[in-house]
RNA sequence: GCGAGUGUAGCUCAGGGGUAGAGCAUCACCUUGCCAAGGUGAGGGUCGUGGGUUCAAAUCCCAUCACUCGCUCCA
């Protein structure tokens, strides 16, 4: 095949074609960053949290579900650290189009001005000895002095400026200490941004009586604030977990390469909570656990690799991404986390209210540690497709498949009359009746068979079951596989339970 | 967000100041009947959007939106 950028184009328009993903808003230009499931999508995306969901909770004793909402009191977001550790002041340089933080820029800046009164200090040591007395020194020392008291008024301007929000200001500054970008060393700067990288909106209709909102960035926070309530009703006993799965929001500052990076997506989290001093262990073992859930959908797993955080975020102390080989490269598409007990102490400093589990085995009482698996179901529904994308030749001619796993494909069975005449539409239409509550199948008897094949093996049908005129006298069928294209001619009687066996979910946990 | 490029039918594209074309796809009918593209006919576009220049703009200019690539950010 050639190069990987030409087939990720090649599976974004395949997904268009064929109704798995449409750009939202496309009749008004589109939104950038937003996408919306089609008729094929949206049933694939049903499948894998389906599946994420079987596998986590129903087959898990120890992890009960939760669908907390999306809205969530504004206080969440300052126990959680997202309010204050993503408001950083973005500047751009305009040659080198390197971005930095404004604030980042103008601490380097103080810093090498502290570097030279430690070198002003050395030197007189070095020439006074003994008789060197520092702080004397400092504070007499006219050249010291300037450059102590130039790092004291930058700082506190800078403070000012950002508890004002006074972003020209901060600009101002970068200008009068005549900052240069270290790449470019120009001076040519854009105006100082602030991103925030959670959606604000307002509950209460008035504008005065109106409550500042946020839309929730993770869907974790809905777990900690939850912890109580649900080990409490569900008797749940440490070791145990919550999972959830819904919508997150986050205001991407650049949001690409179609929905591996959108605004609006959906996430399937796990937070697992253990006893202090245990959750190493069991970092590991989710680790490995969630790698053998993406290695069950027959992925081969070179397709897969673990890369360990060097910079830990301010929540942990352990963590590590599952990467899948996209087309555009690795890149992330599953976090374990080993979050310590930062979130639920956090939520107890800031509630006043205790937050903690009774561990009778222990006789003690504390605040769980956490590890948490946490996936985007966009990103998962990327690898499937990505990945599932074939383009073969048969006889001299192309054919496109996706070979999504069965048990997650959109479309279980086709039901194709060879014909549309001689009653094998009305054939068809029974046999379509013995399967359709329990998969979701598609009737089709228009044009030749062989496009009707073609047509099922781009949106990745497993099945494709044809009523010919045998099908009339003996009440068989026959049963294309599309992997194999090969086909097998059964008994309408055993159609059910032959199709279940591959399709099925339960046949896979 | 910055820079460059792109935007004409569902898709792939042609046209390049005088008021829109092809192939494929779609729909109807006929034909064939187990691995796509046989016949006949039909529908579908104010050429991304807004403004300007002009007697006249899809075509030139400006702005804007979206996409692609690079940089940047990412719990």
């Amino acid at each position: 095949m050639a190069n990987y950028e030409e087939i990720f184009k090649k599976v974004v328009a395949h997904a268009k074609e064929y109704g798995f993903i449409f750009q939202s808003s496309e009749l008004y230009d589109g939104l950038s960053a937003v996408y919306d499931y089609g008729p094929n999508g949206v049933e694939l995306k049903n499948n894998i949290r389906k599946y994420w969901w079987k596998s986590m909770v129903n087959m898990n004793e120890h992890i009960v579900g939760l669908d907390s909402a999306i809205f969530m009191h504004p206080t969440t977001w300052k126990a959680s650290g997202h309010v204050d550790a993503f408001n950083d002041p973005l500047i751009d340089n305009k040659d080198s189009k390197k971005r930095y933080r404004a604030d980042v820029l103008i601490e380097d800046y103080v810093t090498k001005l502290e570097n030279k009164i430690e070198k002003e200090v050395k030197k007189a040591a070095k020439r006074f000895g003994d008789s060197f007395d520092e702080k004397q020194f400092v504070s007499t020392n006219g050249r010291v002095l300037g450059y102590n008291a130039k790092c004291q008024s930058i700082r506190q301007r800078f403070s000012e400026a950002m508890s004002q929000n006074n972003l020209a200001d901060i600009k101002e500054l970068i200008e009068e200490l005549a900052i240069v970008c270290p790449v470019s060393g120009t001076k040519n700067w854009t105006d100082v941004r602030q991103f925030n990288l959670m959606f604000k909106t307002q509950m209460g209709s008035t504008a005065d009586g109106a409550t500042d909102l946020y839309l929730r960035p993770e869907t974790a926070q809905g777990v900690f604030v939850n912890f109580l309530n649900v080990q409490k009703t569900a008797r749940m006993k440490i070791p145990f977990g919550i999972a959830q799965t819904g919508k997150a929001f986050r205001n991407e500052i650049v949001a690409r390469q179609f929905i591996f990076r959108m605004r609006e997506f959906e996430q399937m989290e796990m937070q697992f909570f253990v006893r202090p001093g245990e959750e190493l262990k069991w970092y590991e073992h989710w680790k490995e656990n969630r790698m053998q859930w993406h290695l069950s959908l027959g992925i081969d797993k070179s397709y897969f690799r673990f890369h360990d955080h060097d910079n830990l975020a301010h929540y942990a102390n352990a963590a590590c991404d599952i990467e899948f080989k996209f087309p555009f490269g690795f890149k992330e598409l599953e976090g374990i986390h080993s979050r310590t007990d930062f979130d639920l102490k956090s939520h107890q400093e800031h509630s006043g209210r205790k937050v903690q589990y009774f561990d009778p085995e222990i006789n003690e009482s504390y605040v769980p540690y956490v590890v948490e698996t946490s996936i985007g179901l966009d990103r998962m529904f990327l690898t499937i497709l990505s990945h599932s994308y074939k383009e073969e030749e048969v006889n001299g001619e192309n054919r496109l498949v996706l070979s999504i796993p069965p048990q997650l494909a959109p479309v279980k069975a086709a039901v194709l009359p060879l014909t549309k005449k001689h009653g094998l539409p009305q054939k068809a239409r029974e046999v379509m009746s013995l399967l359709q509550a329990d998969f979701n199948c598609q009737y089709e008897e228009k044009d030749s068979i062989g496009k009707r094949y073609r047509r099922q093996d781009a949106i990745g049908t497993p099945y494709c079951i044809t009523v010919d005129h045998q099908s009339l006298e003996d009440n068989t069928v026959t049963l294309r596989d599309r992997d194999t294209m090969g086909q097998e001619r059964i008994s309408v009687n055993e159609l059910h339970s032959t199709v279940s066996k591959k399709v099925s979910l339960r046949n896979y946990l």
